[in-house]
DNA sequence: CGGCTTTGACCGGCGC
DNA sequence: GCGCCGGTCAAAGCCG
């Protein structure tokens, strides 16, 4: 697997972590699945993550799938960017706390109780200015132990792990900051 | 005071 | 056409 796609899928083991008391030293990926194009019905993620428990590592990371970098107008634009996105990837881990610190800055904006899981599936946008991804989190139905995280879209900047990687050698505790504008090295 | 979380309401899609 | 359900919005409250 490769995760040193600049602007690919956050990466749960990300290195800046090291030596920062980081949640995710506590846990450990256990599925990752590329949802490109919807092929993977949640309904039955919980299934089919444990059954691809037999093989993992088998995903490829899909990169290529530029952000828009669209401002929401709309509902329905934000639709369209949705399945213009149409990139979605899912991976479940092992943890006790259900926000990952995968890099990135989210603003949780809906909790909801879906059937299709005892659990509350929390919700999440990207904090960054002109950032589009979202992503959903909830705990595996037959496993609370496990946390099943849920990306869409891809991150037109650099994490801010990742440029606190690139300029400090440890991470400063408000890192999470971000510079007014992207980073210059997102892709035009 | 600014940013974030919470939570109920609303909207659109889909199945019956 | 109706009801259900998932996803999003937005106001209010909380916290640093």
């Amino acid at each position: 697997m490769d995760f040193s796609h600049k602007n690919s899928n956050p990466n749960p083991n990300y290195t800046c972590f090291s030596g920062n008391s980081d949640p995710v030293a506590e846990l450990e990926l256990s599925d990752y699945l590329i949802l490109d194009d919807g092929f993977f019905e949640e309904d039955n993620l919980s299934q089919s993550m444990a059954s691809s428990e037999k093989g993992i590592g088998g995903a490829n990371v899909v990169s290529g799938a530029t952000s828009k970098n669209t401002n929401i107008k709309s509902k329905s634009e934000e639709k369209k960017n949705k399945l213009e996105l149409g990139h979605r990837v899912a991976f479940r881990t092992k943890s006790e706390i259900e926000v990952i610190n995968d890099g990135y800055k989210w603003r949780k904006y809906g909790k909801k109780l879906v059937k299709t899981s005892p659990n509350p599936r929390n919700y999440y946008k990207c904090s960054s200015e002109g950032c589009n991804v979202k992503k959903r989190i909830e705990r595996d139905r037959d496993d609370r132990s496990y946390v099943i995280t849920t990306y869409e879209g891809v991150h037109n900047h650099d994490s801010p792990y990742m440029l606190c990687y690139n300029q400090k050698p440890l991470m400063a505790p408000n890192a999470w900051t971000l510079p007014a504008s992207p980073p210059s090295s997102s892709s035009t």
